[in-house]
RNA sequence: GCCCAGAUAGCUCAGCUGGUAGAGCAGCGGAUUGAAAAUCCGCGUGUCCGUGGUUCGAAUCCGCGUCUGGGCA
């Protein structure tokens, strides 16, 4: 970046966490704008599955990165970081504070640690690549890429296919090893000084928030949502595929009862919720594990406070 | 009150003629560098109702007790 990094503010945390409704209030009280890093809020109609802020809220506080997309039109990590970057820049430009709220770890780290430089994937040998999986399996090219690349082959499972195509795709880009090349980044200094707290809730709780959450969007019309979105997108879209658009796309193609589906969505959102809670427990970067009520008191607003503060004045 | 059946993992249950227990569902843990709400890997978590007895050895056989379900009064 040119100019210095401004301040970051991050509030992560896995779904139902209560990081949204944080977020506005926090919003209001210190002058920001909210940038969501969620992988589902990016698309514009996946609503009420996505937990995504009511219009309402959408207009009382300025977000960035919400429904910027259609299905069509897929975000990848590298894309959500640069798109994340002009806007956090934007925001300090006009004085407000960019508040990153959302619950995409991967998205995170590679706004806030950067990811490997690398040219964009090539759809042509990334095809190729999978072709071959279905006909040979995923073990046979485990088996080549450690002849290229031991390291990832090390830390790559024989049925994890798609981490083994992405080091052949690499492979073939750059004649370089991932694994070598991620040993180099090493996920480095922070791009921006951040304060980034992670909610996690007990999981007692969680579940509970989440089967209430549930039910109040299938009451609110979540499964005419995807049937009017199927109407527009082909189902193949990648946004069809996250935690119960899936479930509901299955339903509506008669493949499962409307109990079976909601019993299905309700088990996909505790296991995402448990993943999400592993990934932001090991998380480098992490400074504040904390809570909605911990982090709105009057101590917790001092503590961001000081680190925008600090981080303004230690800049040169 | 009497008779019968049952009591084993969080739930539903299996466990042949005695060798300290296992399925499904549920649950838990981990990995994660351009698909990440994606993808992949791993883990039985147990006073076998209690108690006394038979036996080298009892979830298993016998007695007593407790609880639950059903039947008869």
């Amino acid at each position: 970046m040119s100019e210095r990094a401004p301040p970051l503010l991050v509030l992560a945390g896995p779904t139902g966490s209560g990081k949204t409704a944080a977020a506005l209030v926090l919003a209001r009280r210190i002058g920001g704008e909210l940038v969501g890093a969620d992988s589902v809020q990016v698309y514009r109609g996946f609503d009420i599955g996505s937990a995504k802020p009511t219009p309402r809220e959408l207009g009382s506080v300025t977000h960035h990165l919400i429904d910027v997309c259609d299905p069509p039109e897929a975000i990848d990590a590298a894309a959500y970081a640069r798109r994340a970057d002009a806007a956090v820049r934007d925001i300090a430009a006009r004085g407000r504070v960019p508040l990153v709220v959302g619950g995409t770890g991967l998205w995170l780290r590679a706004l806030v640690r950067g990811l490997v430089d690398l040219p964009a994937p090539d759809p042509a040998i990334r095809g190729a690549l999978e072709e071959e999986v279905r006909l040979r399996g995923a073990p046979a090219l485990h088996a080549r890429l450690a002849g290229v690349d031991p390291k990832s082959a090390a830390a790559v499972h024989p049925n994890d296919a798609l981490r083994i195509v992405r080091a052949l795709e690499v492979h073939a880009q750059t004649g370089e090893a991932l694994g070598e090349l991620r040993a180099a980044h090493a996920l480095g200094a922070d791009r921006y000084p951040t304060l980034f707290v992670v909610f996690d809730p007990d999981p007692a709780t969680l579940t509970a928030r989440i089967e209430a959450r549930l039910a109040a969007m299938l009451a609110a019309g979540w499964v005419d949502e995807v049937r009017q979105l199927l109407g527009r997108w082909p189902r193949d879209a990648r946004a069809f595929g996250s935690v119960g658009y899936r479930q509901i796309v299955a339903h509506l193609a008669g493949e499962t009862t409307a109990t079976d589906m909601e019993r299905q969505i309700r088990k996909a959102t505790r296991v995402y919720a448990r993943r999400q809670r592993t990934w932001f427990r090991s998380e480098p970067g992490v400074g504040w594990r904390s809570t909605a009520q911990d982090l709105l008191s009057a101590s917790g607003m001092r503590r961001l406070e000081a680190h925008l503060a600090d981080a303004t004045a230690q800049a040169p």
